[in-house]
Formats: C-alpha cells, sequence, structure tokens
DNA sequence: AATGAATGAGGCTTCATTCAT
DNA sequence: AATGAATGAAGCCTCATTCAT
C-alpha cells in the first residue's frame, strides 16, 4: 500500500484516537491498532507521538479554516458579501464543519489546548486567524457605522473574542444536543450577535441602574 | 499538623499542579512534593489520584459558583436586584474569581473537561448551574417583553449557553492579556449582550438579506 | 533494606552485568534481577542507564586507584621507597587488584573506553594519573642519571604510555591464562621494563643497521 | 553495479560505522545510508549484522597482518634482516596501517574484544599470531645469547604480550595525540624494547632490593 | 500523624530482519 | 541487480500504588 494512504490512514486513527482519549492518554498502541497498522510504521512516518500530535493540529486547523474560507467566498474566490452575509456564511461553514469533524474539533478545542505550549501555540494561530477575520468584519460594521463613541482596537478585539468563544461554545453544544442543525446554531449566534452589534454601532451601551 | 490543614495543604498543591501539567503529565510525586508532604500521607488522606482529581475539581467549582452567588446576592443572602443587575454582578464575581484562581479556573474550564466521563460530568454539573442562572435570568426578560416571536425554552438555552461560552472565552483572554480588569470583561459582554439581548426581546430577528 | 545497601548491590550486579557483557548489550531488566530488586528501585537510586554506567567507572577507577596508592605507600602512608621499588609495589597492587576484580577492570579496559565521549573521558581520567605516576617516577630516575641525550617530557610521556599498555596487556593476559599469579606478572613486567630503562638512562639507544 | 564493488561499498561503511559507534550502537540503517544503498541489499550480500561485524573484522585484521608482513618481508617476499631489524620494520608498518586505518583499528582493538565470544575470538586469532611472530623473534635473540638462566616459553610469551600491548597502546596514543608518526611511535618501542630485550638476555633481572 | 522502601504495569521508541515486486 | 513497505521483539523509563514501621 502507497505511503500517502497509510499515511492517511494512521491521522485519521490519531486524529480520532487522540479527540476522545486526550493527548496523554491515548497510546501509540491504540493509534496503530485503530490504523490497521504495527506501531514500528507510524515511527517511521511520523516520527514521535509529539510529532504525530502536532501534525493532527495542524491538518484539522487548515481543514476547519479552509472550510470557513470556502464558506464565505463567493463562486469567484472572493468575498461578495456584506459583512453581516459573510459572518453568517463563515458561521454556518463553521457549525457544518464541527459537526461533522467531531474528533478533528475535539483534538483543536479541548486537546490541543490543554497540554502545553508546543501544542497550545499550534492551534492558538489558527484561533486568532479566525478572530482576526471576525475582527474585520466588526470593524467594516463599525466604520460604517461612525459614531460615538467610537471602538478602540481593544474593544473590538475583546469583542471578537467572546463572539469566537460563545461561537466555540455552541459548537459544543451543538455536538451533544441531538438534533441542532448548524443552521439552528448559526441562526442563534447571529441573531443574538448581530442584534447586539447593531444596537452598540447605535450608541447604545449598559450601564449600572 | 490537624488532618484539616494537612488536606488543604494538598488540594492546593493538587489544584496547582493539574491546573498547569494536566491531569495526566501530573504525577502524584510532584503533588506531594509542592505539597511539602510525603506520598503515603496524600494517598491516606485522598485515596487515590482519581479521587484528589474529583475532589479538586468539586472545591474549585463549589467556589466558583458560591463567588458568584455572593456576587449576586444582596446583602441579605437574597437577589433584590433587577434582572440586569444580576447578570452584572454575576459577571463580574466570575471574572474576579477566574483572575485570582488561575489554576482552579484551568483546573475546570482546561482540565476536568478533557479528561473522560468521570471529571467531565462533574464540571459538567457546575456549568449546567450557570447555564441554568443565566436562562432563568433571561427567561425573565423575556417574560417581562412578552411580546411575539416568543422565545423556546431551547432557544434560551441556546442563548444562554452562548452567553457562557462567551464569558469563558473572555476568561481565558482576561487571564492572557495583561492589564485587562474583571471589570473590563464584565463590561464587554454586557454592553454586548444586554443590548443584544434587548433587541431580540424587542422583536428584532437578523434574517438573509 | 537501608537505602546504602541496596545502592551497593545494585552497583555490584550492574558493574558484573556491563563488564561481562557490554554497555549497550547489558540491559537493565538483567542488572536488575541479578541485584535481586526490581527494576524501578534502580532508577530511583540511580536515576539511568548512563549515570548508573557512570557511577560504576568512577567507582572502580577509585578503587584502582586506591589500591595502586596503597600499595605504593609505606605504613605512614608516604611513599618512601626507591623509584624502582615504587613501580614493583604499584605493578603489584595493579595486578593483584585486576585479578581480584575481573569484571570492574573489564568495565574500565574495556566497557568504558569503547561507548563514546562521556564514559571514555571519565576513565581517561583515572588512567592519566596512572601514566602521570609512572612518568613521575622514571623522570626521577632518568634525572638521578642525568645523561646525554636527555629525554624530552614527550619521551617520558611515551614511555609511561608503553609502559601502562604493557601492563594493561599483561593483566588481560594473567587474567585469561590459569595459574599465573600478580607477582610474576609484575616481575616479568619489572625484568624487561626496568632493564630496558636502566639502559636507557645509561645512553644505550637502538638504531637501524 | 558488480557485486564486488557493492560489496566493498557496504564493507567500508560498516566498517566505519562499526568503529565509531561500536557493534551495538551501530544500526544496519545507518551502515546501508553510509554505503549508499538500500537495506534488503545489504542483508542480500552479507546476511546479517552478525556475519557483517565478522566480515569486517576479518578482513581488517588481514589487512593489518598482510601490511606487518610485507613491512617484514624483503623485496622476494621472504624475511631476510636480523631480528632486530624485522622487529622495527613490523612495528614501522603496523602504526603506519592504524594510523592510516584508524576504524579499522578501533573496529578490531575496541570492539571486536569487547562484544562477545564470536567476535572475540576472531581478533584474538590475529593478535595470536602476532604474539607468535614476536614471540619467535625474541625466542631467536634469546637463542642466539644461550645464557642463563634461560627463558621458558611461557616467559617468552608473557614478554610478547607485553610488547604487542606495548605497541597497541602506542598506537592508541599515537592516533590521539597530534604530530606523531608512525617512525617516531616505532622507534620509542624499539629504543625501549630492544634495550631491555638485551639486557635481559645479558642475564640482567630486577630484584627486589 | 507520618514516611522510607519497594514494585506491577504500561508507555515511547528503536532495531534487525523479511516480503513482494 | 535492487528496493519500498512492513513488523516482532525488546529496551529505557515513569507512574500509581502499597507495606512495614
Amino acid at each position: 500500500m502507497p505511503r500517502a494512504v497509510r499515511e492517511r490512514q494512521m491521522m485519521d486513527a490519531a486524529v480520532r484516537t487522540f479527540g476522545r482519549r486526550g493527548y496523554r492518554a491515548a497510546s501509540m498502541d491504540e493509534i496503530a491498532e485503530v490504523a490497521g497498522v504495527s506501531k514500528p510504521l507510524v515511527y517511521l512516518y511520523l516520527h514521535s507521538k509529539e510529532e504525530l500530535f502536532t501534525a493532527c493540529i495542524r491538518r484539522e486547523a487548515a481543514a476547519l479554516v479552509a472550510a470557513v474560507r470556502a464558506g464565505v467566498a463567493g463562486s469567484d474566490g472572493e468575498p461578495d458579501l456584506p459583512a453581516d452575509g459573510q459572518l453568517w456564511a463563515g458561521l454556518t461553514a463553521f457549525f457544518t464543519h464541527t459537526a461533522e469533524h467531531p474528533d478533528g474539533w475535539a483534538v483543536l478545542h479541548q486537546q490541543a489546548r490543554t497540554h502545553g505550549e508546543p501544542f497550545a501555540a499550534e492551534v492558538a494561530a489558527m484561533r486568532d486567524e479566525l478572530v482576526a477575520f471576525v475582527t474585520a468584519l466588526i470593524g467594516v460594521a463599525a466604520r460604517d457605522a461612525r459614531q460615538d463613541p467610537a471602538f478602540s482596537d481593544r474593544d473590538l478585539s475583546a469583542l471578537a473574542n467572546a463572539l469566537v468563544g460563545a461561537a466555540e461554545s455552541l459548537a459544543d453544544w451543538a455536538n451533544h444536543t441531538p438534533g441542532v442543525t448548524a443552521k439552528e446554531a448559526a441562526g442563534t449566534l447571529m441573531n443574538f450577535a448581530w442584534t447586539g452589534l447593531g444596537g452598540l454601532m447605535a450608541g447604545h451601551r449598559w450601564s449600572r441602574s
């Protein structure tokens, strides 16, 4: 069997095992068995547990970002929607992808962030990409509304972080609640967020009493 | 030294070690050393690694919930504020507590959820408590507004989940970004969420194009 | 059983196993078994295969040097013999010790020198001590004879090296030939070497044709 | 590429790798890579690691013995020098060869002797050849001197062993000390040994005080 | 109330070797 | 004449846990 095929089998098995057991609890023995190969072959191709995990993180992160990008992009590969349309498309793609790849999502969201610097940094880079994308979208909306009081970069960053965090949380909720569709999750968040953002852009603020 | 004091030393050491290293990577050896006691004593008091970790989760979960409750409650122990005031107080208490107990927060938010059922269930119970609290708050607001289209329980639950997720994400963001205060984090989320909720209650919805 | 005793058992087992099998071929499993303890205990006390091997080298080197020193020294701890008497005493002690500790000698002479820098350096230090001792002895003899052509430091060093090499070779020969006593080996080398040195000191040289 | 050439490439790679890493630490993978061929080819031609190592020992032993023989022999292939001349020529050839083939010398002197019987026996056979040669030479000298007390075969054998050991030690010393030539090493040993032997033949003995 | 001494079990990694082509 | 693909076996090391005092 050609090397490329075997490598994909192993990575699939690794994502599944890491996602379900965690980095430390997953054993190379189990990964090899799930992949249907012997352990030495895993080492021959993927070198070490650490490299294997890193490769999993990279592959799943790239796949997730690609899915979101593809959702946002129009047919010509360039995003040609208004900001809210882009956000909607991105969220839908995000929830669809995380629902279709629960193990990959677990690797990124749960495992990679909890097992030390080499891995956390890897996934932080991907998350930053998503946060930057969201920051840009609400930045556009803010500039259009151009009102007082204006938003600082830090305000926008915090908002984007809250939004991405809400999306991550909803992805878990959707994965663990039967019958929730990607569109429903996207709708919930979109209603909430876009309305909230709209209010903020219109100058509304909450203040004590 | 009395048993209660020793036990607290050990739990402190365990929370710190579990929070920084993760459940599997933390060794009973290191915990005992950090606690300044011998390993058999840890076993005498806490019985096993699993029980020790569970005890840590329970203690930290209880502390977090208590902090939020205390923040929300008035001087007589009963919450006597309007819904938005309660949410503000709860968020402030939440961000204050997570900032002051980063290791405990790491145990709850990162470690407990990534190491299998016995632990995930433990922390899920606590999270459900927070979600239920938030659900109740926005349920009250929704009932006050009593408008069309009404919110289903599932809608409220999804919203509360998104809100709690956003709060968790902001807690991490605040812990890793220098100079962010609990009040700032609470303000960001409050502005965003209460405005958004207000809009939703007023019947606003986002829809494609 | 107290730690010190156990440690000695382990080191004895390690010297024996390393001496007979070689560094790589000796397994920690076998060492533990020979020592009559479990493997983890070996690691608890001696930390790693590398550290264990280094400890063996150091212990055996110190023992050999101490044996030679004790042989050379008079009853008051200071060497009070003439140069030839010291050499004789040192050689006798050397051959006696290597015959009584064949595994330790194998560790020093065969294994430590063939398994890379960390170990080779360790044993080279000890050998240099012996070479320096011999160099000093023949240096004294040369100065007494004070003749022409004089010996350079390098000449003396080369001679001492040859002498030590001859002694090492004879130690192996004595260990593998039944019925050879330490005194016989010392006598052979002493006759040969002291006569040769005497001739050299008297100005004799060999030259082609 | 013809088989004989390939085989030589592999043996060269093996000698180099075994000499530098040791028998156990050298991997067939590295040998194949250094040789520039695939591993199965190494097995096709050399059958196993053990056979490969044995073949290396034999080849290098034969080369060393041949070099010494060639050095000793006159132009007609028969040694026609007196005993001391033969010893000088043999030593010079020995030091020259070991300096020019350090990896081969390491295989013979360090690795083959430290990795168990099959290999140690192989190199012992070669060493015995050299010892026999030296024994014969000094035997001739002894017979010429025909004096009292006579030398037993064992005396001669012990002497030859000491001499060969001194030569081996000097070979290492020369290989590790910059600027030492084969002639210098041979001269040092020759001066020392021939003078010593001459003294012995003349009946000199060393005795305690 | 507390610990020094000890181990069964299991995980990561590497290696010599073979098969099918 | 030559190799890409593959594995059984074994070695180093660590860990949760217990016993005797």
